[in-house]
DNA sequence: ACAAAAGTGTTCTAACTACACCCATGA
DNA sequence: TCATGGGTGTAGTTAGAACACTTTTGT
């Protein structure tokens, strides 16, 4: 066997798939590229792993210099490893997921890119590299996860509203919800919990406003929510 | 920024936790390593990665070359990132496992190693490495999966009886399950059919034999077996 | 005939689904 | 007072848990 280090190593790449949520769907932000390759197109922002970074302190650089983002959830999605993925050479991409409430955020556009935006999911551009394929993973990952981890409420303000969660719910999960079974099971769960407040404004009756429970464990919760069976 | 490829990569490793099935019990392959680090400690198998492999690929040749095995079920664990998770320099492992059936193969200790062993995964030695934490994702992993993926089958032989298969699952989740629920469970979910033989020899009645469904599509099947509430 | 392990069925309970009416608000 | 959307309860069904007896075999 060789030497450590007479090796040759791939480029390591780290790949964000960030979502959000706002205009009541949900969206991924997406980079127009300024350079080669893949210029012009749109991929998932992303970086080149440093010697000295971890694969999130690589996450928070990039969220922060190309998006202007710091402080977020992130989460390991997967390792792509196709060897032609990248048209400059070798390059493995470990991507992460992350869940955000673009309003807390003004996007910034930086040096690299030409442009950053936010793009429903359901409309998305053509993708370089295989990212479309790693937005498809995280897509999934997303929907699942969300059945049994508090992770929606990532994505909406700190205080929020049962109809808001239920939206999200549904615009995620892609499939309708009834509306008395979803307040029942999360109510049950012990996830979220009245402030006793109420959302004032609109021309009907004012919903009450919740909280996630940031003090309860990570224990059992598992929505079970399914899709309708077609027939 | 800086032009691709002037920057300096991390190695990238590939480590294996093979699950094996025998004597009653779940074990984990184990290598005792002849050179530094760790040298005569045991850890997972591992290799680093070729310029021109995948991960799979360089699991494959890690099977063959220092186990002996070949044709696996792999599927990727996690990647790990620590600093300073190996004492050489920088190095990100992507973990896989993979599940065997250890009748069918005899064991090769490769020219890297002292020794090769399957350990009851209730008695394992100290890990070099993270590998003791790489293990315990993979085995959190492996208890999931079974749950819904008909994995247990590849820890068995092609035929095999339901007691079999039952004590499979209780030695992998590590809690009893009813024997009469855990059939009409598992025969519902359509994954395996009888062969119509029984197993002889035993002083006792014979019990059937089945065989895994291959051609079932991996649809729907959830065991939800749960381990039974402690009060 | 006995010991050992496999095969089988039912009752009880908890969880989920489906569903419709009343309430609060602003215009 | 009306339109809009939020809040609430129940009956019926289904899925899961708990549980014990009978059958087959070798000695």
């Amino acid at each position: 066997m060789k030497p450590f280090n007479s090796y040759k190593n791939p480029a390591l790449a780290v790949d964000l798939v960030v979502f959000g949520y706002q205009g009541e769907s949900l969206s991924v932000l997406l980079l127009n590229r300024k350079d080669e390759p893949f210029k012009d197109q749109w991929t998932l922002p992303g970086g080149f792993l440093q010697m000295e970074e971890t694969f999130k302190d690589t996450c928070a650089r990039i969220l922060l210099t190309k998006l202007g983002i710091n402080n977020l959830y992130t989460e390991q999605l997967f390792s792509f490893d196709d060897i032609n993925r990248d048209p400059r050479g070798r390059v493995i991409s470990v991507s992460y997921f992350t869940l955000i409430n673009p309003k807390r955020f003004a996007l910034v556009t930086g040096s690299m890119a030409n442009d950053v935006k936010w793009f429903n999911i359901a409309k998305l551009p053509a993708l370089g590299f295989d990212h479309r394929h790693i937005f498809k993973i995280a897509l999934e990952r997303l929907r699942a996860k969300i059945q049994y981890n508090p992770v929606g409420f990532e994505l909406l303000n700190e205080k929020f509203t049962l109809p808001e969660l239920h939206q999200l719910y549904e615009q995620v999960l892609d499939f309708p919800i009834d509306r008395r079974n979803f307040r029942r099971k999360i109510l049950d769960s012990g996830f979220i919990s009245s402030t006793g407040e109420k959302k004032t404004g609109a021309q009907n009756r004012h919903p009450d406003i919740y909280m996630f429970n940031k003090q309860l464990k990570s224990n059992q919760f598992h929505l079970n929510l399914q899709s309708p069976a077609k027939d």
